[in-house]
DNA sequence: TGCGCAATTAAAATATATTTTTTAATAAAA
DNA sequence: TTTTATTAAAAAATATATTTTAATTGCGCA
């Protein structure tokens, strides 16, 4: 498919990291991943070095390359930015949004309605979480602005990785379909305030999700 | 130096795009840039892998590396962006802002006053370019905000690229340094509105400035 | 028994070599 | 003259080998 062995690498580490996969901080050994993967160790570090410029990966020389760290404060930055964001982009959307957009709006809700969110292991399924990412970006599309999307996408992916930590916690005590639906049914009905306001439930719940799964873990951790 | 080569290789090759040193979608030849940097083609690989996930590179599978294009279009929609971005920082720091952020803001206009603007060729002095940029650094810092910081940084190099290209028809007739000065002025003054006010139409005269040079030197393509 | 130091191991960084793909150049056919 | 094959050259991608650096372990000694 994707010709080079270094892409796929790189959208394989890429997925794999925004799914969780390898714990934040852990060690990401060259020569492991490449024969992990099958391919030279250089594929592995141009691979790790573009994640590095994402931020999804640190880089020390001499030392090699670890998982980047999450912490309650990163989350909230993030999560503070990505209100500014997704709420500009949505306003932007919404004046300019063509019958187009309303389509694949329409379109990406509901595949996200109809693809089940549990993975049999209690994480989000990984189906769910391109639907789920899909819906967003579908709805902040028509802002008509190729950074604003750029900056947007770049902080929706640092947000998938902190959003598997909060599926432990959020033991369907939140209706996240019906914040889609609202969010989408205001989109469409051009009502640009409530749909800002309604992201901006959406975003800053998530948030508080996530934060109280984290905090559970670290009070785990320091159990141990 | 900084202890790895593909680190140095990266810093350096950075520099050199964002001075302009390189024409936009001019073919990046990793060979070549071997011999360049005198180290062997994985550091220049991992130094591209790096300046593609920034943007300030393309990476086409199998067909390698060149230098990211500039356009209107793109112009203008960064200066946007970064409107967007620079008052929002601006509007935290005079809020945020301490003695020592104060310190640090006219620590980097003195400097950038005392720093002359123009290289023996016409173009920006790289001493001023590094100034100017510490001293809209410094400005935002005070935000408070990492992620903010970021995206800045981001938004703020890629506008360097094409800085460059404003300077041939930006004889004197723009007086940056007033402009600057104001800026500084009040911020200190902690006037918020006046801040952002004076931020807007400096980020807008700049994007003009360029704007009429890109497209000079477009027509003056077409010519040949 | 605890501590510092040398020897060993592991892994990253770098260089070189090989393979594959693309680009270009040239020649043959319409 | 234009188009299409064929081939040669260049460059990218990948793999392997070497060197350098950091971490670990075990040993002597206080």
């Amino acid at each position: 498919m994707s010709g080079s062995a270094t892409q796929t690498v790189y959208e394989q580490l890429r997925a794999s990291l925004l799914a969780g996969l390898y714990r934040p901080e852990e060690k990401l050994k060259i020569s492991e991943l490449g024969s992990a993967f099958s391919v030279s160790t250089g594929a592995i570090r141009e691979a790790l070095a573009r994640l590095t410029a994402e931020g999804l990966v640190t880089a020390t020389p001499q030392r090699g390359f670890r998982v980047a760290p999450v912490s309650v404060a990163d989350l909230r930055d993030l999560t503070d930015m990505r209100v500014e964001i997704e709420t500009k982009c949505l306003r932007r959307a919404i004046a300019n949004g063509d019958l187009a957009w309303e389509t694949t709006v329409v379109a990406a809700h509901h595949r996200l309605t109809g693809t089940p969110i549990a993975a049999h292991d209690g994480s989000f399924s990984p189906a769910w979480m391109l639907a789920h990412a899909d819906f967003h970006a579908a709805l902040a599309q028509a802002c008509g602005s190729a950074w604003m999307m750029r900056v947007r996408d770049l902080l929706f992916a640092h947000n998938e990785r902190y959003l598997d930590l909060a599926r432990k916690t959020d033991r369907g005590n939140r209706d996240a379909a019906r914040e889609h639906r609202e969010l989408m049914e205001a989109a469409l009905a051009r009502d640009t305030e409530r749909a800002v306001m309604l992201m901006t439930a959406h975003l800053d719940k998530t948030r508080d999700t996530i934060e109280a799964a984290l905090l559970a873990a670290t009070a785990m951790n320091e159990a141990n």
